[in-house]
DNA sequence: ACTTATTTTTAGGCTTGTCTAAAAATAAAT
DNA sequence: ATTTATTTTTAGACAAGCCTAAAAATAAGT
């Protein structure tokens, strides 16, 4: 029997599973950040992560999950993606909304419940910010993205995840008509601060900052 | 703003709310049979229930709920039904499966969500297990219904709802075709054991015991 | 009415998960 | 290389929820 972890476990696994996508190797301070927590109470947790061996930690040294921490973190954010595609595609919240409602569903641990919710919304492969939803041997499937801020100039491209749950961020783009599926080139790069100009396939055009640039993934064509 | 309470508080402010429905006034003791606790850690949590204005309590004497507590109650209890209806009627999970995973269900906080969800059902009065949904109002539609073990001998009558969650019985009572809608007489009770044999449109017949036909509720025709 | 049994509460302790303040280790700077 | 700054860990405390064992209150029995 896989093990059931707490509500503050499960949040630990999953923060610490995004921050080694970004880096290497994960530092108390960068997850206590993520955590909205301090860094004391991050050094108590991963001794405890370290004892049901979770993670890899060196004091001192930064840490990464195990290969059981990883298959843990991938049932959690497999519930939390079924659920966010769940409440956008059933309940139509809008895709600003749902991050925060996830949070606390992606906590109910049925594994029968996740599997028959998964078969009930079709096995969708993507949830509504683009990212992948692991099936339930937790195999991930990827699609080749980069940042737009990295797309080669009058290059066509496809909208695939934007890596930012900010609600204010999200709604922003909405309103822009900047969703997933969105095609769209770089007309050019503005040198003193990176922004960039987009077009549209309707010959609309706009400025995003570099920030912004580099939440939007996008496929290229 | 409707407070939010604990996982901890909820559980008992719902276990509080089934047992007044049945005696007066609650007493330590059956808390904590139901919650499967120890008397002790009742009395601990009545006090900061109390302080909340959750309960009414006097100690040594018993508890009731508040009328802040009853509203409390309500809106848990909603939770619960709507999740439990969603269950069976969506998912397809069979209605003896559905308790425990709506158990850990009901604790989603989100007042949106359940109203979502209430209208993507089809706004249902009544969860598979015939027991009544409270509405966003926390409002209650209530039926006539009485126990199998009171309805008159030869009357026709419809079964309404199980008031038992224990899945061994929901399964030999749907491996027997009893479910919510099923129309059934009694023909006699045996006073030695007080058990009812029951008889169905179909002209078949069953002896049920005193506790079984305690469980079950009808609705006279 | 007085003893006995039951119920409920208090007292003190444990675990989980959090915090602040201080100490120790590592990294950066002159 | 030695001081200074930063990061991380340890030490000790606290709240929520639970427990056992003992004391206090109520109920039952003769």
């Amino acid at each position: 029997m896989t093990p059931n972890y707490s509500i503050a476990e499960e949040n630990y696994i999953k923060s610490i599973y995004h921050l080694q996508q970004i880096n290497e190797s994960v530092s108390t301070n960068a997850l206590a950040d993520h955590l909205k927590s301090k860094p004391a109470s991050i050094t108590d947790m991963l001794k405890k992560l370290q004892a049901k061996s979770l993670l890899n930690y060196n004091p001192y040294k930064g840490f990464r999950l195990s290969r059981e921490g990883n298959k843990a973190a991938l049932i959690i954010i497999r519930r939390h993606r079924l659920w966010e595609f769940f409440l956008v595609d059933q309940l139509h919240f809008s895709w600003e909304e749902v991050h925060e409602v996830a949070e606390e569903l992606e906590h109910v641990r049925s594994k029968k419940l996740v599997d028959k919710l998964d078969a009930f919304l079709g096995f969708p492969k993507f949830d509504p910010h683009g990212d992948p939803i692991p099936d339930n041997n937790g195999k991930i499937s990827l699609q080749q993205q980069l940042p737009l801020s990295e797309l080669p100039l009058n290059k066509q491209a496809v909208i695939t995840s934007v890596q930012n749950q900010a609600s204010e961020l999200l709604s922003f783009l909405s309103s822009r008509n900047i969703v997933i599926g969105t095609k769209l080139e770089v007309k050019r790069r503005l040198p003193f601060d990176n922004s960039v100009e987009i077009k549209f396939k309707n010959r609309q055009s706009l400025i995003l900052s570099e920030q912004v640039a580099n939440a939007i993934r996008v496929n290229p064509l």
